[in-house]
RNA sequence: GGGCCUGUAGCUCAGGUGGUUAGAGCGCGACACUGAUAAUGUCGAGGUCCGUGGUUCGAAUCCACGCAGGCCCA
């Protein structure tokens, strides 16, 4: 059997040849095959969009992604997986409009809307092949043969399924929001161009207090504030926040001097009024100076003005509905303003918001066609009903130079009123329209919405069923989201993504919603029945249920009147919050397959999905299957560059995985990834701590490998089952001990999608424990020239826990795991093997415990050699321990002698005066029963002379101020060796005898001299079996005490003959033999053959 | 403005239910080692545990308020 040598780590070069064998193997196909019939575990692919190139941060949640999916069909689930794209919406379109160099108004008319949405379709899937190669690359186990994909006519009919199914559940509803609009350039504005560079301009506009009327006391007025005069008319509440504290305040209206009572907010109190008032009379108003008189009535907290009554300062029309009321809102701030806020439903997105909440209706007007609109129309003129402003438009948007600002009339007319408090200039920052430079209006739009706020305390309770990784962003994050939620816009006023598939008259009367191709087919037939349809496109084989085609279909109403599909398209998140039907085409195929896969068992995304993907997926399942839609989700932070800030093209910080991969391999990537932070935290990508995952971990789990292959080949191992674990040497009982522990934790890790964990337990694990210790102090037994049963035990083991290592990283590194696993000739794929379970008949803790103490004491005494002076090849003659080690430390005594280089370890006895003990008192135990007494009872114990700590011993009991403790309540410790060099750290105590007997002088000489010996070995390039001939000159007593050491120095360095001269054979070769110049002379033996 | 996360050595990170010498790796410095040598090992120096208060016999850990960075949403 062979064992290769690999040489030195290449993982790209290594990771080639593997996807090679996985293509050929068919692997992937293989691992699923392999469970077929097993249990299965769902996993969802959140669906990447392919109109831009796949990065770093991709890799990351792959990463996780594909672990969790390996690590369940290795424990024998099967796990189908299956690739997804995501195809539609505004980034698609924005990015094709940028190419073809055009904007939205120019679709449907420079380009035709079939024109454009080709174009989109097939940018959509430009770097499809890069993501396919990149997944491939990096080891992600995904279908790419077989994707779901949005775009597609299946998707859209499920979609188009789901959409009625909500509809007949009454909650898909029509109404209007507030956007950002440019009456200007006639259409509704992204939230995206409003954030275009200069979109944001320093405006100067009025500012105005005005008063309005208590229903209750024609004396007193409610004081509000707006930047927005031309909102007044539509003005339908007004919104104090109910925990601010307000006053009604007695002064005099500055313009007409009449003795008034105003409400506003106390934390206002002094925008309005002086700190103190002028002479309580009208001559005191001061209008340049603003100087008000004024004397506080009472005070009220806001919660109690709520319901009161007042008169609007403009009744063009009669409210549908109960308006002009107080109503409490939160947003209300003392920043600006009286604290009482003036609400336009019509021309606020947070006044419409507060407005339905409390049941105020918006301010409307009849159109000609009986429909209804705001007070302003889709010019920016105020419509006619507003008699006093007819026509005149709210801001300048005509480019009229003797444009004459209906603000300004508005505000003559409160003023001549008497309802105006205050008026000033007020410069602020204002969105524009970056096509017509004009300012935007916030005004209402249609749209359809989902009623998600009906279904609130659902949503909240489905999420307690899912577990989240980590938990705090179900409960925060996403549960406050849920807790909080409104309902879901779902319109789009945009071109590339799945049509509404609803159809209705133009007087709204009639309405229908569309729930697969065969209804609509059905519906067409009779709209062709009726005359409204020539051609039914749904007998076409290859039906396109896009923009423009369904926008051509013509349906037709119950009173035969043509019923037309509203024009919106459908919220992109919607698409991919669907995937788990529409990617089974459910419910038109595929039933059971879906019923057996819903809901995920897994999903992982990046945060940033709590309120896209993670919430779409939820919605939809809660809705329409009272289910949740996945069970586990596995949250992951970003990926930011070194220094914490986010990559991104225009800072040049951006991470090309390809180049991780061709450099380090998508192993080691993947390992750093996992291992350097939890998941769920953001990841501060630092190459030079990927470079030194590959170097200390996959270097030394590969060295290890080498070392093994190396002696396997030369004596022609061949594998065998573990032997009987009591007859091995404690050394190896130890490490099968260790890697049954190692099992167990990385398991428990991967079952807590907690990767992180299981990484760095297997890096411990292979670099401390396997190759630092077990590999390292068991060398000899690996290339000794009798190839006896302990040799052959030695080679088994190592196998043994290299294999199992390869298994319990193979979800994180599959590659190397896979190498590592086929070099050791285990049986095909480690990806096709089970998953180990932890044998716990191999766990040995005390064991455990017992090699760590004297992995520790090492460490103690190395560090009291490299005090005394003394290098490791000079033999000491002992240790000093405590005789209570000796339970512990007997057994394993040889390894601390051998890695120290010590003739013996003696054990001191508790009496010995050697030991001194130090007592402290055992503060978890004694906290609670001494309290504030613990500091002063711990002072006393340090006046305790050894004599007295060792007549407590004895007694096993002691007693203070009327306390009796026993040794439980104290702390004892053996903290040092008198009279020696010694040494503690934690419980441990260890003291080194450096005396030198000549015997043991004269074994260091001798290894001194076999060290310089080999050093000229190696300067003379010899190899490690060559022999030699050897002639040394020394002076005495140096050279007759080595010639007593001749066997040794022979033996050590191969000499077959050694000649001590009396005189130099050649200069010195620049080394000291305890400060004596050394000459040496070493000649190769050539063997005849 | 709201919600959530993070803040420990120069860097990247550990530090269940509070317990008295706060750890690791890298980097840095020193050294050791021929049988893993383009490998390996050991030792050492590095810390106001973001700040301020509080609870407690005792706080990196619990509480409050801040500060800084990040994400999502307004």
């Amino acid at each position: 059997m062979m064992w290769k040598s690999l040489g030195a780590l290449r993982l790209p070069a290594w990771e080639k040849e593997i996807l090679k064998l996985w293509r050929e193997e068919k692997t992937f196909a293989a691992s699923l095959e392999q469970r077929r019939g097993r249990p299965t575990f769902t996993f969802y692919e959140g669906p990447p969009s392919a109109n831009g190139k796949p990065g770093i941060h991709h890799v990351f949640a792959r990463t996780l992604k594909d672990l969790i999916c390996r690590y369940k069909t290795m424990q024998g689930y099967f796990v189908p997986r299956r690739a997804g794209w995501d195809t539609h919406g505004l980034p698609v379109e924005l990015a094709v409009e940028k190419e073809l160099g055009i904007r939205k108004s120019d679709i449907g008319t420079r380009i035709s809307i079939a024109d454009y949405n080709k174009a989109c379709r097939e940018a959509v899937m430009r770097y499809k092949d890069s993501w396919d190669e990149l997944t491939e690359r990096m080891g992600y186990w995904i279908d790419l043969q077989n994707p779901y994909i949005t775009f597609d006519a299946s998707y859209i009919e499920s979609v188009w399924w789901l959409l009625k199914q909500l509809y007949e559940k009454g909650l898909l509803y029509k109404d209007y929001t507030i956007q950002p609009y440019s009456p200007a350039a006639g259409t509704a504005l992204s939230q995206h161009e409003l954030n275009l560079p200069g979109a944001y301009r320093s405006v100067k506009d009025p500012s105005i207090t005005v008063q309005l009327r208590s229903r209750k006391d024609p004396q007193l007025y409610f004081l509000a504030w707006t930047t927005t005069p031309w909102t007044l008319p539509s003005n339908a509440a007004l919104a104090v926040n109910p925990d601010f504290s307000y006053v009604e305040v007695e002064t005099f209206q500055p313009y007409t001097r009449e003795p008034i009572r105003v409400i506003l907010a106390e934390g206002a109190l002094a925008r309005y009024f002086p700190s103190e008032s002028p002479p309580f009379s009208p001559e005191a108003v001061d209008l340049r100076t603003g100087k008000l008189p004024y004397r506080i009535h009472r005070k009220i907290k806001g919660e109690a003005l709520i319901g009161e009554r007042y008169e609007p300062l403009f009744r063009y029309v009669e409210p549908e509905g109960d308006a002009w009321r107080i109503i409490p809102a939160e947003f209300v701030t003392l920043e600006e303003g009286t604290g009482i806020v003036h609400i336009a439903p019509t021309f606020g997105a947070d006044d419409l918001k507060a407005a339905r909440k409390h049941g105020i209706p918006p301010i409307l007007v009849r159109d000609e066609k009986g429909n209804p609109s705001p007070l302003v129309d889709k010019e920016g003129r105020f419509v006619a009903q507003v008699k006093d402003f007819a026509g005149r438009y709210v801001k300048n948007y005509t480019n009229d130079p003797n444009f004459k600002s209906v603000d300004e009339d508005i505000i003559q007319n409160l003023k001549q009123r008497g309802l105006l408090f205050r008026k000033e200039v007020y410069e602020h920052n204002y969105p524009h329209c970056w096509r017509t430079d004009k300012p935007i209006l916030y005004y209402p739009v249609e749209a359809w919405f989902i009623r998600t706020s009906a279904l609130r305390e659902k949503l909240v309770s489905l999420n307690r069923q899912i577990q989240w990784y980590p938990p705090t962003i179900g409960e925060g994050r996403f549960g406050n989201w849920l807790e909080n939620v409104e309902d879901w816009n779902l319109s789009r006023s945009r071109f590339w993504g799945i049509p509404l598939p609803i159809w209705r008259t133009v007087d709204g009367k009639y309405e229908r919603c569309i729930g697969s191709f065969e209804e609509l087919r059905e519906a067409i037939e009779a709209s062709i029945q009726a005359g409204l349809m020539k051609e039914n496109p749904l007998r076409q084989p290859n039906f396109d249920p896009h923009r423009p085609y369904v926008d051509e279909i013509v349906l037709v109403a119950p009173d035969g009147s043509p019923m037309y599909r509203e024009p919106d398209v459908i919220d992109v998140w919607f698409d991919s919050g669907a995937m788990p039907y529409a990617q089974q085409h459910y419910p038109f195929e595929n039933q059971d397959t879906f019923r057996a896969q819903f809901p995920a068992d897994f999903i992982a995304e990046g945060v940033d999905q709590t309120r896209g993907w993670f919430y779409t997926l939820h919605v939809i399942a809660a809705a329409l299957f009272d289910s949740i839609a996945f069970k586990r989700v596995l949250v992951n932070g970003l990926v930011l560059d070194k220094e914490g800030n986010k990559m991104s093209k225009r800072l040049g910080n951006v991470i090309d995985p390809w180049d991780l991969m061709e450099k380090y391999g998508a192993d080691a990537t993947r390992w750093y990834l996992v291992s350097n932070a939890p998941p769920w935290e953001n990841v501060r990508f630092d190459e030079a701590r990927l470079a030194e995952k590959v170097r200390i971990f996959f270097g030394t789990l590969h060295n290890t490998y080498e070392f093994f292959a190396l002696y396997a080949q030369i004596d022609e191992y061949e594998p065998q089952p573990l032997p009987q674990v009591s007859s091995l040497p404690l050394i190896d009982q130890w490490i099968l001990s260790e890697i049954e522990k190692l099992t167990a934790e990385v398991t428990e890790a991967y079952e807590g999608y907690f990767p992180t964990q299981a990484a760095r337990a297997i890096e411990e694990f292979v670099v401390e424990k396997l190759s630092n210790w077990y590999v390292r102090l068991n060398r000899r037994r690996y290339w000794k020239s009798e190839r006896d049963t302990d040799k052959w035990a030695a080679f088994t083991i190592l196998r043994y826990v290299l294999g199992r290592v390869a298994q319990l990283m193979a979800p994180i590194a599959p590659f190397y795991a896979e190498m590592l696993w086929r070099q050791l000739h285990y049986p095909g794929s480690v990806h096709l093997s089970d998953f180990p379970r932890e044998n716990a008949a191999l766990r040995q803790p005390d064991l455990e415990a017992s090699m760590d103490k004297v992995r520790r004491l090492a460490s103690l005494l190395h560090s009291l050699r490299k005090k005394s002076g003394l290098r490791v090849r000079q033999p000491l003659p002992q240790a000093l321990v405590p005789a209570s080690y000796r339970t512990w430390l007997e057994p394993l005594a040889e390894l601390l002698l051998q890695e120290l280089n010590l003739k013996t370890i003696t054990y001191l006895d508790d009496h010995s005066e050697a030991v001194i003990y130090e007592l402290r008192p055992n503060y978890k135990a004694l906290g609670p029963k001494l309290g504030a007494k613990l500091p002063h009872f711990a002072a006393y114990l340090q006046t305790l002379s050894q004599s007295d700590i060792l007549h407590i011993i004895e007694k096993a009991r002691m007693e203070w101020e009327g306390h009796t403790f026993t040794l439980e309540d104290l702390d004892l410790r053996a903290r040092a060796v008198a009279g020696w060099l010694h040494a503690s750290e934690g419980e441990l105590t260890v003291a080194l005898d450096t005396r030198l007997s000549p015997e043991l002088e004269a074994e260091g000489w001798a290894r001194e001299l076999i060290h310089h010996i080999q050093l000229s070995r190696k300067a003379a390039g010899l190899h490690v079996t060559d022999r030699i001939t050897l002639a040394v000159f020394l002076p005495e007593p140096y050279a007759s005490t080595l010639k007593a050491k001749e066997s040794l120095i022979a033996q050590e360095t191969l000499a077959v003959q050694i000649q001590w001269l009396s005189e130099p054979p050649s200069e010195p070769n620049g080394v000291f033999l305890d400060a004596v110049p050394l000459h040496i002379h070493i000649a190769q033996v050539y063997e005849r053959v």
